[in-house]
DNA sequence: GGTTAAATAGTAGTATTACTATCATATTTT
DNA sequence: AAAATATGATAGTAATACTACTATTTAACC
């Protein structure tokens, strides 16, 4: 398999996948800021683990919050395109919305690494880092300029296979970006507050959500 | 009205309500980080603006993340605070709820200015920053210390209110996160996300938060 | 095949941030 | 009045987040 993720919109200076330096970039970068969380991560600790420059690195990414919106993107096409794949299989909206619910709270598949991005640690990243790529005052700019495209286009994906369920329901892409958000902070909680939720075991956070997403269309899960 | 959120934990060094300089500390902190965003937040800009200097603010608060935790944490504390006194008048579980769902979902109120706080900018810090508190690489290290412990309280007081409503549900403290942190993040959706989001009239958010938490326990909403 | 232009890598420097340490002074407590 | 405490003033440091400039490699053209 040979299919590249192509991100629509630039969050870069340079393209990373045209180079030997730029993909270097991105794969250590995913493992450097799964390591050390987004706040410590630095553009000169990553320079020193590829055998590069500080100044490199900035040709590439204008700062390390562009290089964040990066890799969250890339995920969340990543993720689309997985979708997709597997909705041209199935045909009932409910084996489509029982996949989407799988694969976002699942840390990693065995097809999970895709080129040079280790899909298992880009999830955690997801799950640790995901919101401070748009809880920022630059946030109406970055939106201005594109930059969360990749989750917008996933998220109406879903919201309209909603709709095939349940047509008359009012909030399709509030109840899909709840699900999602949940999805990825519950996994974040059943890691660190113990106490904070009851989806420890395997299936339960899918059951869970599927509750909520079911419960709120007020049909039946399949 | 002289009631004062006392906080059982301390994130502080020295305790900011004992001081006029701890006041103004927290007062015009709460202002500061609303106006600049937590990131360009700083203690040198926040001593400039009330007349103090960076080695003073320093000897009240470690760093600027203790003081987004004490900040946090005041709000789910007087969040608490306003459900137990509300609790008091009502006594069907629902009502409980419902009253719940209507504070997490309204940007500030009459009652709000509480002595040197100012609740609509706290709101909406807690819209904004409030996931940095606990998405960081010291989470598991802050949580021993206890400096979450005014959500948990506020998280466990509602999930019983939700056992009350259908004692059989089994992910009570899943479903009360889920719906707390959705209801920040779309008010922040709300603002910057036009697509995303379809609660934009008043009462939308409230209904859309109950269809989910109603749904998900089976019954309906009252 | 050699000259020139463009792309890329590497070096050095700066302003700001996030602190820490020290000392002076004002205020409060005993 | 002495002692303890709180604040202020000043200075200094290591790290961060960049920017500007120089050196080298690669590509493009005649």
């Amino acid at each position: 398999m040979n299919v590249s993720i192509q991100l629509k919109v630039k969050s870069f200076i340079r393209d990373p996948n045209d180079t030997d330096l730029g993909r270097k970039i991105i794969e250590n970068s995913i493992l450097l800021i799964d390591q050390l969380g987004f706040e410590a991560f630095t553009f000169k600790k990553l320079a020193s683990i590829i055998d590069s420059t500080e100044a490199s690195v900035y040709r590439y990414f204008e700062n390390k919050h562009k290089l964040l919106i990066y890799l969250i993107s890339w995920y969340w096409s990543w993720l689309e395109y997985r979708l997709n794949v597997e909705f041209l299989k199935v045909h009932k909206p409910e084996q489509k919305l029982d996949f989407f619910l799988k694969v976002i709270t699942t840390p990693g598949n065995v097809d999970s690494e895709f080129k040079f991005v280790n899909g298992v640690a880009l999830h955690r990243i997801v799950v640790s880092e995901s919101p401070k790529a748009f809880l920022t005052k630059d946030v109406d700019a970055d939106n201005k300029d594109g930059y969360f495209r990749s989750y917008k286009v996933l998220v109406h994906m879903i919201s309209n296979v909603v709709l095939e369920v349940n047509s008359a329901y009012p909030y399709p892409t509030a109840l899909v970006t709840t699900i999602i958000e949940s999805a990825y902070n519950q996994q974040y909680f059943i890691d660190h507050f113990k106490t904070l939720s009851e989806t420890r075991k395997k299936g339960d956070l899918e059951k869970f959500l599927s509750g909520i997403l079911y419960g709120a269309l007020n049909v039946k899960p399949s």
